[in-house]
DNA sequence: GCAAAGGTTCAAATATTATCGAACCATGGA
DNA sequence: TCCATGGTTCGATAATATTTGAACCTTTGC
């Protein structure tokens, strides 16, 4: 048997927007995203945004994000595999996922 | 003297997008956003959507909107004149107002 | 099987948010 | 000015969310 310990992830259609937008309304889990936005990356509580973070912490953050239909999480050997659910989120709320992405946060003027 | 009893509002530049997405992740307070969507609405108690609510409740509703930089809220005659601040958040984050009310909620095959 | 590496889940303590009655504030009209 | 109308704020309580150590699960390697 190669893969088990499998997590539950929402289908396209039962991605909810307020589960999305209350997932990506906190600048860590925001955070995460962007640097998945890259592309894929294995390792959860390894990633280098947050090492002093306990690895409960990140694998809460990584939960919430999962159960919006943010990203996906699999298993991938002895670590497991996370990526944006871009196809899904953009067929889903057209736009919403590049415009977040994209926010930049500084003013034109400044 | 006219216009008294004026609320903070955030400038342009500070609102923030972690905030605009939390405000926006609660269905009751989205519902508010899509109904000013059609244009500007008077009284924010008195809004028929939620009768029953008691006003103290709806008043925080608009409070999380207003200080996330989303609706703005002026003194109106003995009430108030709530509207989006469509040109705002769009110009801070381009898209995003749109990508969030355009969200359907129904899948394509659905 | 045993031990190590990597993550998730459990459970309890904190912190944040939501709810809503009561008190308070501002406007409009008599 | 006094009262009614409309909303906001205060304060207390309930409901959620976050944080984290400890325990547990799965794969890898011996």
């Amino acid at each position: 048997m190669e893969i088990a310990f499998d997590l539950p992830h929402p289908a396209r259609e039962d991605i909810e927007l307020s589960q999305v937008l209350f997932a990506l309304s906190d600048p860590g889990r925001l955070a995460i995203a962007r640097e998945l936005a890259a592309g894929p990356a294995e390792a959860a509580s390894c990633v280098p945004w947050a090492p002093d973070m306990p690895k409960a912490t990140k694998s809460h953050m990584m939960k919430v994000l999962r159960e919006a239909g943010v990203i996906r999480n699999e298993p991938k050997g002895r670590g497991r595999l996370l990526s944006l659910r871009r196809a899904d989120l953009e067929a889903r709320f057209p736009g919403l996922l590049d415009a977040i992405l994209n926010a930049g946060g500084s003013p034109p003027g400044g």
